[in-house]
DNA sequence: TTAAACTATGTACCATAGTATAAGGTCAAG
DNA sequence: CTTGACCTTATACTATGGTACATAGTTTAA
């Protein structure tokens, strides 16, 4: 194990997440399958633990391990020629922007919710199925 | 059945999803079990295509069916002790405005990606990692 | 009045995203 | 030089959120 490189306990302990964990995103492919010590133990650098780090945000956003695996295409195509890369981009920019706006909906009809809360008035309609039904 | 009701079919073309997603709804207990037809027969009112669409759209945002479920007591008990469901709400409020920032930061992240394939540059580092590596 | 198109229940299956367990090999500390 | 904490593979199991299928009853339109 060379400097600057760790096990996968390590390594998982390091992105908060269980060693299984980053076995099975080997398995899948989402993350490279890491060089390997004399003993067959895996060596991982902090690459590993900032590419797994990034893939636990994009899932806590709502993203699936496949919207991911778009997400780290974009890197990695990002030389290669442009215009693919580039729609794919706008179309993820515009389905971030699409769940921006709902959230913002959704918080605005819960802060609607806790004034009404705060100002204890008498039971009218929830803001939230109302604010929430304009698809 | 009577004016304004609708077979499980017709709901679930109205809210959009399929027969079997309103049943499982119901069996989980996030949708109730509505009233009968003397045959047997679900006979549902608008307000539930309307449930149904609400819990789509907030699935859509990266709720689990759980937190929606959560989100609805917050509806139904606001009439009842404000205190719970006040700090209930005020949570909620703060995981979503979580949720903005970061995908707020994936955009900036995705634009900055953009940009630089616009300018059609050498390929420096990618934005994305770097942006979304601060937690 | 009968065939198509619906509905009912119950059970089984599917994908996603892990998590646990078994059976064994490795390493570091006492 | 062994004990315990780590690592290996492989396989099985879990929870979530449905989806499909089998079997049967109901409704509707030609």
């Amino acid at each position: 194990m060379s400097i600057s490189t760790m096990t996968i306990g390590k390594a998982a302990a390091e992105a908060g997440v269980n060693v299984q964990t980053i076995r099975y995103y080997e398995r899948t492919g989402l993350v490279p399958a890491p060089s390997r010590t004399p003993s067959g133990y895996r060596a991982y650098g902090p690459d590993t633990v900032r590419l797994v780090r990034f893939i636990k945000h994009a899932q806590e956003l709502g993203f699936t391990l496949a919207e991911v695996e778009e997400l780290l295409k974009l890197r990695e195509d990002r030389v290669s020629p442009c215009a693919d890369v580039r729609a794919a981009a706008v179309a993820k920019v515009k389905a971030i922007e699409w769940k921006i706006d709902r959230l913002v909906a959704m918080r605005e009809a819960l802060c609607a919710l806790i004034a009404c809360c705060d100002s204890n008035g008498s039971a009218r309609s929830c803001p939230i199925l109302e604010t929430l039904d304009a698809s």
